[in-house]
DNA sequence: GTAACTACTATACTTTTATATACCGGTATC
DNA sequence: GATACCGGTATATAAAAGTATAGTAGTTAC
């Protein structure tokens, strides 16, 4: 019935995928990582202007939810010693390719949508 | 540079993609949902089968799951009254669907690992 | 009759995650 | 000299998620 996904292979190789899908719900895990993800797919930004952007977060969790998609590789930041400073935020190249996952992630919930409404 | 993504559009169209995204988040949320399914998309289990496969939850966590996803429509219950009462688990035609999603995550995290390890 | 299996539920507790509120040093504006 | 913007941090608290442990009602095997 078709070709072998990778999936189906996970019996074989269950390991490397168990980690995979782990570094992918890593990315996703908490409230707001998806929404600064959202919000960094249009191009850079500064700290104020994610709180702004982003409804109801702190600057408590954006800091921290900051910190981690740094250090999992989403996420870069840059400080230019302008007067005063400017710190800029914008994703890694394996942060913009996460947008396929969400792409397909919007397509699963559209049709999932329409699949309980009959 | 290409077509047009469904996620271009989101400021189009956000409304709708942002809730598809929380279908989607919803099924995936927590510890023990993706175990759940992903011991589901090799076939129908029993509660004892599960309880067994899923190493470390507790049947309490597997009940809890089990109804949240049955609600979401992605997994059915079905009891069977043999002697002893057998009851059944099985995804949903949406929750197969979802195994496209499982291969996205795959693939993007190992797509990452390997850009980390540069 | 006692031990074990099935499919759970109940109660209490711990851990994790998120919020609320206030504050910091620096600059620049009025 | 007071106020406001930037990029955060500190402390305390509340809410959510997960764990530990025990128990239920019925059935079957020894």
């Amino acid at each position: 019935m078709g070709r072998i996904s990778q999936l189906d292979q996970i019996k074989l190789c269950s390991g490397q995928f168990v980690l995979a899908i782990n570094d992918t719900m890593n990315v996703i895990h908490g409230k707001w990582k998806l929404p600064i993800i959202g919000s960094l797919l249009y191009g850079k930004k500064r700290f104020k202007e994610l709180e702004r952007e982003i409804s109801g977060i702190t600057p408590r969790m954006l800091s921290k939810e900051l910190k981690d998609l740094e250090m999992n590789g989403i996420v870069t930041r840059t400080v230019y010693d302008s007067i005063p400073v400017t710190v800029e935020y914008r994703l890694t190249r394996s942060g913009e390719c996460f947008k396929k996952v969400l792409d397909v992630m919007v397509e699963w919930g559209l049709q999932h949508r329409k699949s309980i409404m009959v």
